[in-house]
DNA sequence: CATATAAAGGACTAGTTTATCTTTTATACA
DNA sequence: TGTATAAAAGATAAACTAGTCCTTTATATG
């Protein structure tokens, strides 16, 4: 599963997304009061994700974070291997250091297939997309 | 997601289910060596499920842990309450606070089914039927 | 150029989960 | 009845994740 880290990164992300842009950035203040994730700790995770170039950021006033169009069309995959490692997510429900279909702990017909769909989503839809997503109100972020 | 512990239980008790019995009772050691589990962490997770009476377990000489007819017909879900809590497992994939069908996050649509059917087959299914697969060499536990 | 603002960076603290170790209690069996 | 065996219980340790705080660096704006 996820961390509380890629938790608190994607959805700031996708707020970051939905809410501001290069002339209107954001502070870590600002988004996590809105979706109620710890400032600092956030703060800690957007300058990660900005040294990534995931997300975008700027110093001074009038500084902040916000999302150039090329990372608008960048995935939430990316952010979540680079905050919990890629192989983080193929790893066995039930624990199983060697679980496959030709292994298969007492689930895998259920977890294989979601955590490939979950991979898909993850992978193929853009940041924008899910921003969108929040923005017309069919899914939440908080 | 389960908690080690949990994960830990699963698998322990699966193979307690098709390896033992009144009279042929196992150790924590005979159990967590052929697993691959760390044999006194098992150990306490065994005797908490002893005190839970989903396994049973006697002192002394040819002591050690096993189940009662009655206890091979028990679920898996009642290991992982007993361990994890009730609600861990209904939480949102994404730790949406009041994720819910009418407040969805942006993967409840996959998230939601999937918890749905694991525990369901972790409720309806017994150990002993978990067991059966298990020796079959259906499904594996480690 | 001075100042206020906000990110970057690093050190540190707290909490939780995982794991181990030691002592006590019960019991089968010689 | 004594002894070895194995669980029960409780205290402790180690590791990891989560979260905070403080100092430094960059920059927009008056």
């Amino acid at each position: 599963m996820l961390s509380n880290q890629s938790k608190y990164a994607i959805r700031g992300v996708i707020y970051l997304a939905s809410n501001s842009s290069e002339d209107k950035k954001l502070g870590s203040k600002d988004v996590g009061e809105k979706i109620n994730i710890p400032i600092p700790f956030l703060a800690k995770i957007f300058q990660h994700l900005s040294k990534e170039k995931i997300i975008s950021s700027s110093k001074g006033p009038r500084g902040g974070f916000f999302l150039s169009k090329d990372q608008l069309k960048g995935n939430l995959m990316s952010i979540i291997s680079s905050l919990d490692g890629e192989d983080h997510f193929n790893s066995c429900y039930m624990g199983l250091p060697k679980c496959s279909d030709t292994n298969p702990c007492a689930i895998h017909h259920l977890a294989s297939p979601f955590n490939q769909h979950v991979k898909d989503e993850f992978k193929k839809r853009s940041i924008e997309d899910f921003a969108l997503d929040a923005k017309k109100g069919k899914s939440h972020i908080f």
